[in-house]
DNA sequence: CCTTGACTTGGAGTTAACTCTAAGTGGTAC
DNA sequence: GTACCACTTAGAGTTAACTCCAAGTCAAGG
């Protein structure tokens, strides 16, 4: 698979995906004859793994020590758990505020919404 | 109330109070004789306001259009509801993708955890 | 054969949101 | 009265994460 073709798939874009190549957050995908990449299934696996990852808002540097650490082999699998369990925690805490954001909107836009009701009742009395 | 108290109880640094200033997301703080701001509770609770969006992702940009709406008086009601729906709807999608990313990470972590168990057992094996 | 279009590279440019610096002022403790 | 510390300003610098650019290569279609 051309890399068009991944960007398009993945919504990631292609300058994007070179550089995740380029940085070592993706490694090195395979090139045919002439040098085009050519993304095989757990190429895709892992665009698809660091976009997710990225979506969430996890930072670059964090992901590419863990990736970094699955080059490594078995005798990494603590850390990569230990990596994984804090950004989880991080995580669930930027939720957490993100909810009380939430709630916050909530109670404004009710509240405008009653202000909205009562300018449009103040209009009906004077057309009445 | 002096901006390090300000920094202090709200989290946020004495230098981004003074940019939030200099870009007019939050309107001018009174200064005493010498020129230094003297924050009042309507100050505190705009800087804690916008503390909150910012925490929760909402750029600075949308939020300065909201507060100049709320300058220019009661018939932008309509226009700053508009802007805290959409950005409700915004923060709840971006939640939603959160959510998404965590129960990946629990999985994850879940299958690292018998990894370490099956590594454990090993070694056990090699005691024994 | 020549054009077209997608790909390649290294490196420069952009964006949002701070964060820091330098130079200066003003009130207070010793 | 002088040393100190927090404050002031305008403007420069930083960081993360892209995003774009120029110049070049290559395969396929007309």
């Amino acid at each position: 698979m051309k890399i068009s073709e991944v960007s398009e798939q993945s919504g990631v874009s292609a300058d994007t995906l070179r550089y995740y190549e380029r940085i070592g957050l993706i490694p090195p995908v395979n090139r045919n004859g002439s040098g085009i990449r050519d993304y095989n299934d757990i190429d895709m696996k892992r665009v698809a793994f660091i976009k997710c990852m990225r979506n969430a808002g996890l930072p670059i540097e964090v992901l590419s020590e863990y990736v970094e650490l699955v080059q490594q082999g078995d005798n990494t699998i603590e850390a990569r758990q230990e990596i994984l369990k804090e950004q989880r925690r991080q995580l669930a805490a930027k939720m957490e505020e993100m909810q009380e954001t939430l709630d916050l909107l909530d109670y404004k836009i009710s509240v405008y919404e009653s202000a909205v009701l009562k300018k449009e009742q103040a209009i009906i009395q004077l057309e009445t």
